[in-house]
DNA sequence: TTGACGCTTCGTTCGGCAACGAAGCGTCGC
DNA sequence: GCGACGCTTCGTTGCCGAACGAAGCGTCAA
């Protein structure tokens, strides 16, 4: 049982709570200092450099040394799937405890990126807004963009013809774990998040993983995608 | 950060060598006593026990009652899903340690089911053949099928226009942790592993999540995909 | 050069959890 | 009804690994 046993390895790795704080807040695709991942994971720094070196003998992270810092990051997109597939089946679980939402959650579930594109209400939103127009197609295990929407992203500055032409269906669902209903990931869902940066709609907030909506995003991605979007906006008590 | 505790949480069932054994051992969808599971991951009776009862709690196993038996099953796909992907990860490091392939993985390796569809050297080699006739457009996130796949595959008694309809994108790869090669997910992967089993192209093997390819299965598949095929008809000493 | 800073290594402590033997409970076959 | 069997619960043992204090090493800034 080759694959079992290394099965093991890495979902140990993942299974202690520093860790898993680390990998989490590595989620958003940055990359972070050793310093920073211990405040985070909320541990000495000794005991953080214990669990990044094991992170990275395990190549789960990357490292780049930089003057007296070194920066970590998750060393392959397969890893943040990775945590994402780990994070769906917790979602299901959650929801049976009661756990009182803290103030900092608020933020998370309104909006924020997750490995590379946009999580949260606005994620799940956008999603449905764009599913609701039929601008994409979404089924369990994948999607596909619709003539509609390849018309409609190249209004938004997102060409398809070119750098995605190769991979036709480069859009899939990555079940959001505030919402516990999919938002858009992949290529698509990566182009989307940037274009959303670039364009101001989005920033990110310090020192979290949640983004906020600027004026100009609220304006923009309000009539872009519609009504669908209303719920993305509210500071949202549920 | 709630999210991180939970996956930490789940990570950590994972981790565990006997869970992960018994995990591994489920993949491939069928439903296994709890004696079954024990002698898997070579433990006591009782210690398998205690293992299941945490991994049904926590909703990652299904369990149900038989006279005398308890019978466990992963409780979703999204659970199968979570566990290729920590798969898919594993696969990248285990390469790096010189471990001796043991008798039983070179079966495994050859052919074998992975949750619902088919992977090892079989189903890299199909998902290959699809690819290179142009049946299929395999890209890192996401699949499509082509008119001419769509045509293929009516060939070989899978209708992709009456169930599949809705859900255009309805394959993916999965990242085979022998092979490290993609091979074929998703609705279509479990069609096709489906037709293969009732076509008698391939059978299941006692004890053991292989597979084993019939005379037939050679004949009929050979000449389906054509020379890609052989590198899984060989017993395969790499 | 000196001190501050970021990070690591070493050594120790401590808690949690996997594992099993023994025993108990329900279910089946005869 | 009886024993055999499948599975669980209980109590104990033992080990692994997470955590931190102290100390060491390289890097930066003045």
């Amino acid at each position: 049982m080759i694959a079992a046993s290394n099965l093991a390895e890495i979902a140990a790795l993942v299974g202690d709570p520093a860790r898993a704080n680390m990998l989490a807040a590595l989620m958003d695709g940055r990359a972070l200092t050793a310093s920073e991942l211990a405040f985070m994971a909320r541990v000495t720094p000794q005991t953080a450099s214990a669990h990044l070196a094991k992170l990275s003998e395990s190549h789960l992270l990357a490292v780049a040394k930089q003057g007296r810092h070194r920066y970590f990051k998750l060393a392959s997109p397969l890893v943040g799937r990775m945590l994402e597939g780990i994070m769906a089946v917790a979602a299901i679980d959650a929801p049976l405890r009661h756990r009182p939402p803290s103030v900092k959650d608020a933020a998370l579930r309104q909006a924020r990126t997750c490995y590379d594109h946009l999580a949260g209400r606005l994620g799940v939103a956008v999603a449905d807004a764009l599913t609701a127009r039929g601008h994409v197609v979404l089924s369990e295990d994948g999607g596909t963009v619709t003539e509609s929407g390849t018309g409609f992203f190249q209004t938004i500055g997102i060409d398809l013809q070119t750098g995605f032409k190769r991979q036709r269906c480069f859009c899939r669902p990555c079940l959001d774990w505030s919402e516990r209903r999919p938002h858009l990931a992949g290529a698509l869902g990566a182009a989307i998040a940037t274009t959303a940066f670039e364009q101001g709609w989005i920033e990110r907030l310090r020192d979290t993983r949640a983004v906020g909506i600027t004026a100009v995003g609220r304006e923009r991605m309000g009539s872009l995608f519609g009504p669908e979007l209303d719920v993305a906006f509210s500071s949202g008590e549920n």
